[in-house]
DNA sequence: TTGTTCGTAATAGTATTACTATCGTAATAG
DNA sequence: CTATTACGATAGTAATACTATTACGAACAA
């Protein structure tokens, strides 16, 4: 088991929050709040409290709890790159290396924690990201978060999927609209199956678990399009 | 051309929009407001604002801002349902059936607007369903809303395009699943190719429009997925 | 030792939001 | 003629999303 510190540019926030003990809190704490309330009854007053600090000591570190947000994907999409890299870059084989991202996209290898990270729980992190990522970019502000470069995680990320399917079907005219597809999919599925359970057919309680069905899904998808 | 009213259960509003000029007028200044403002700068004050009424009066007819949006995606739904059922009740071979399907999904179809809503401006409305949408699920009011029913009209349309896809390819395990996954992406990628352009191929700026070439890679999935 | 500077945190304040509640009055229905 | 509805007007509340100011403590210099 190794320790890896995923460091995150400096446009994310007013002051680094891995910088000091209050920042690591900050970043610990939303994470369990955001899960709990949902970003819409999330405050930085709640979570100000949840941590014993004040709402201005908050507002040194994020301007806004949109970009608290965008921070906290940003660093899952890091995450998830940098796992995706630890985990096939021995790989040779191109589908089954696209095999495994999807794998690790669909978070189907929970039982492999063999990466962790102190201060940050991950099952908990995924959970926000499945059901408050799109809110990062669904909103009037996306053009101007997106000219201060806040989307390159996910862009990168994006990309090196496009990448492999390229590798596999280089004729294919749609890898990165693919790409963000699965992507977007991986986290819908699992969603729906949860709470929308008639728009899959993904189920919650059936004997495998939600996320190595999701993970089957997407790969019958890819299969056959990239056949 | 021909006229039509889409109706929508009462268990999305207080009082029903449809039955008072004022009603009329929230329904259509609300799409407009919301696809100038986003979700969340449009509030109930600034809507009335712009109606010349008040504040108060519009929570007569609906309950808050989500309710209001629930009800104009569930519109949405309903309508898209209506012109598939309209323009391809006639279809015998299915693959064709799915591709018209699609095309009304991705409203490839625009030109041909022969179906006019009174006092919807129906593209103002799908610019408003695909950035905002989501946003009626991805709350934690998810499983209050979907117990009252308010989703059936995403439901119903998904279990449309599912049954068409079983049609195609009874072996198919994944036909909601699919479903599903393609009517979010005709929103994301046409949202992309605005936005975040690096996510999709396709592109704003080509010679086509958007909403065809969306149609034409959602086409080209379905076609290999279904082969 | 005293004084100054600096970063940080707590206090307090504001404008806006998301409602709710009450009242008056015009139109409309029975 | 009365009862209801429809709507506008006014007011009020608790919470949210910030911002501005002040207070505090450590570090360093004289």
């Amino acid at each position: 088991m190794s320790v890896v510190t995923i460091q995150i540019g400096e446009k994310y926030y007013s002051k680094d929050p891995q910088s000091t003990e209050l920042g690591r809190k900050i970043i610990s704490a939303s994470i369990e709040l955001l899960d709990q309330l949902g970003f819409e009854e999330f405050t930085f007053k709640k979570l100000a409290e949840s941590i014993g600090s004040t709402e201005a000591s908050i507002y040194r570190y994020f301007e806004n709890k949109l970009k608290l947000l965008v921070y906290l994907t940003s660093w899952y999409w890091a995450w998830l790159e940098y796992m995706i890299d630890y985990k096939t870059h021995h790989i040779q084989d191109k589908a089954v290396k696209l095999k495994e991202i999807i794998k690790i996209l669909c978070h189907a290898d929970q039982g492999d924690s063999s990466i962790d990270m102190p201060g940050v729980n991950t099952v908990c992190l995924r959970h926000v990201v499945v059901s408050e990522a799109d809110k990062t970019y669904l909103t009037k502000k996306v053009d101007e978060i997106n000219n201060q470069g806040l989307f390159m995680g996910f862009k990168s990320l994006c990309h090196k999927i496009a990448l492999t399917i390229s590798a596999i079907s280089p004729s294919f005219e749609y890898p990165h609209a693919v790409a963000s597809t699965i992507l977007e999919a991986s986290h819908q599925q699992a969603f729906f199956a949860l709470h929308l359970p008639s728009l899959t057919e993904i189920r919650r309680d059936g004997k495998d678990s939600v996320e190595n069905q999701v993970y089957r899904f997407i790969d019958v998808l890819i299969s056959k399009l990239l056949k």
